[in-house]
DNA sequence: GTGAGAGGGTTTGATTTTCCAACCCTGCGC
DNA sequence: GCGCAGGGTTGGAAAATCAAACCCTCTCAC
């Protein structure tokens, strides 16, 4: 065991090997907020067309994306996401909440998101289990894979 | 207003802008499981050695990571994150946790999460205002942009 | 005091991606 | 029959990635 020659098996890596490519997760984005149709994505995300092409091929084959006719003729499409992408919007709501507290001054943030409580939405990560708020202090990583050890805080 | 030629503002993009290139998150990663030297990033993330060296740089330039000195004589450094690079922590676990349920199998999780409270972890992202669980349908997105309305259920 | 590392990178040259602009096709609407 | 909307594809130049080799400093064993 002792060298691995490959990487970490790890599931963030997993991951953004299906949506951590460039315009992905503003595909995403997107798609969410109803946007779904290639001209509005080109014009909202501002991507070439190929490479938004070949982004939404991907998607659609990792189930992520569905394509869905809203016209017949002339043939449309539209863009959707799946169950499996409607639970990526977690991710991004933490990237949105980070570029919000440090690339924004307070009354900067391009978009507020308001929740049905009827407050602007601040998104807290919470246990399942306990429903603490979760800091990274308190967890302990438990790789699965053998030679996998951590050196950190958070050994295990 | 009526035709925008930029893309639309967006905290997402912002952040993807810092770290969104291939191998930045995961050096994210890695550094938070305490494995913040450059050949142990080399090998635990599988990047090249040359790649990594440009993230590194964006990082730090960022803010997001600090470089230590963790031996003077030879001079060793060692990559940590800032307070600002430990707020990513939240998008790292909703990558993972996307990951482990739609990537793996139950039994084939490549890391678990232990929580202080003495579960596996399973992140929930909830409001802070309410504390309720998020979700997608019961969020509407003001853009704060002029001529940036949106088209999907949560218009605004 | 020389040779073999460890650690932290940089350099070089080939391969891939991205990017931009132009083009193509279908089917309206006039 | 002309122009436009929508949804792409194509071609060639520019940029990023990759792998392997190299460099430099210092330490340790011999």
């Amino acid at each position: 065991m002792a060298a691995p020659k490959d990487p970490r098996p790890c599931s963030i890596a997993d991951t953004l090997a299906l949506v951590g490519e460039k315009y992905s997760l503003l595909v995403l984005r997107e798609v969410m907020l109803g946007n779904g149709r290639f001209d509005q994505l080109v014009r909202n995300i501002g991507a070439p067309r190929d490479i938004l092409a070949t982004r939404l091929r991907r998607l659609v084959d990792a189930g992520i994306l569905g394509k869905h006719v809203y016209s017949e003729r002339p043939q449309r499409f539209e863009y959707r996401a799946t169950p499996a992408g409607r639970e990526l919007h977690p991710v991004l709501m933490t990237l949105m909440a980070w570029g919000d507290r440090h690339l924004h001054a307070d009354g900067d943030r391009p978009m507020v998101l308001e929740h049905s409580c009827g407050k602007a939405l601040t998104p807290v990560v919470t246990c399942a289990a306990c429903g603490d708020p979760v800091r990274q202090e308190h967890l302990t990583a438990h790789p699965q894979a053998p030679g996998w050890t951590i050196a950190g805080p958070a050994a295990g």
